[in-house]
DNA sequence: GCGATGGGCTTATCTAGACAAGAAGGATCC
DNA sequence: GGATCCTTCTTGTCTAGATAAGCCCATCGC
């Protein structure tokens, strides 16, 4: 009689935290977002395990994006935004967040004129000196910091810009009702990196989890000027980024 | 004296675990990928940890891609890959691969006669009872299997595909070659999911990690017929999907 | 020569116990 | 009434010890 073989090699059984995992997710599923989820301890002895086994299956759930946790507040039911975008489709971070049923809110730091990173002179077209419009935004979904990004536009075109854009204003509005221009993305690159501690704090990251980066460059429909060169970082948590293209791609179902 | 205000709260210094994979990241870098890296107990002699905080420290680069564990042999310096993808870029697996410095390879499943799920038939405009080739399909860099595709060709307009479709052929050379097609992409849509058991299981993942999905449909250019309907898996800590249009998206540095 | 066996390495999992630190709410003091 | 302290609950981190299971290779037996 043969040992077993390795090819065909039986099912290991799964992990007692991956049980818990697994029947955790689908008791989740059919709760609320945002519900508080047992806490260690409980569920260590709902399930008879040790703390840091239940603790274990907790953060197989993180990793799936299927809770969120707080030290000091507890495990929640998280809750992910669908934002699709692609070359036909430059979505309304508002209008994408109501029509999903959550709270959008936008916050623009104050504008400055600033010497650009070497990246963005050359998307720009700046020289050594050249001098660039620096706009910070962070995004909320509810009370969720969801994306935080940095761009920079170029003075020529938009003169007066850090007059015109306030707080809570929406670029591309301010682009078209002020300054009369068709905004259209020249190109556009959305990839997965994992945060520098630079963005890990600004997306109030504990770690230096993965985050979705799309990066591009926003021209002049008409006169193909450059307008804004930007980088945005997005929690994946938060956000689920869905890159599309042509017709029958919204259709997709899961 | 007051206490620590909370807003301005002091950086809480980082945990031990996460200051050896910071450690531990920047001396990894230096190496050549697939180099085979400290063992947990050596690790933690040397940072003078127990062995669960070296272990830690090694699952957190595993979150980060940097590493490859596999049990009962090591840890690994990952190797990961940029798939660059997009409306104006269909690339070949092979070229892409062996550019980047990789063995490519792909494997073929037996292509067979079936009934399609709902989605498929859709897609290719089948009826209820209406039959596609089922194309299954594996590819790996190196000997790390990378992604899993799954895709339904309409016998209507390449009869006798099963015939022509080999072990090691590649799709678009047998309809450009055989068929003297132009196959297109008509749609396609990247995203992020968890995987399935199933799925987790092709591309041979312990857990339920996280997946890239790429699903899209490959029409004929010239008569507009619907060729192809897929669905494809990739593992996250061997390629990078890159999703991107426009000029200009291609010179942008990380 | 060649396959089977087993030892020793590795990661994977689990338990028990402990302390730290953040958050929230109630009690207390003024 | 309002600010502050304190208690309690939560997650986060670390240690110590143990067993399981996968993998590789040397050794043994034939």
């Amino acid at each position: 009689m043969v040992a077993m073989p390795r090819t065909a090699a039986a099912e290991a059984p799964p992990a007692t935290y991956m049980r818990i995992a697994d029947t955790l997710a689908q008791r989740l599923a059919r709760r609320q977002p945002g519900a508080l989820v047992e806490s260690e301890n409980e569920l260590a002895a709902m399930f008879g395990v040790n703390r840091l086994t239940a603790r274990a299956a907790l953060e197989e759930l993180e990793r799936r994006y299927a809770v969120r946790r707080t030290k000091g507040r507890g495990t929640f039911v998280a809750r992910r935004f669908d934002y699709r975008i692609g070359p036909d489709r430059t979505p309304s971070w508002t209008v994408t967040v109501r029509e999903a049923g959550g709270r959008p809110r936008t916050e623009n730091d104050r504008v400055r004129l600033v010497r650009p990173p070497i990246w963005a002179r050359r998307e720009l077209g700046l020289g050594e000196d050249g001098r660039a419009y620096h706009l910070q935004r962070r995004r909320w979904v509810d009370e969720n910091l969801a994306t935080y990004s940095s761009s920079f536009v170029s003075p020529e075109v938009v003169p007066g810009f850090e007059r015109r854009m306030g707080v809570e204003s929406s670029l591309h509005d301010v682009l078209t009702d002020f300054y009369e221009l068709a905004p259209q993305r020249a190109w556009s690159r959305c990839e997965f990196e994992v945060a520098s501690p630079a963005v890990a704090k600004q997306l109030g990251l504990r770690g230096r989890d993965l985050v979705s980066v799309v990066r591009g460059r926003l021209d002049c429909e008409s006169s193909g000027r450059r307008i804004e060169a930007s980088v945005a970082y997005a929690r994946m948590d938060v956000l689920n980024i869905v890159y599309e293209f042509g017709v029958g791609a919204g259709e997709v179902r899961r």
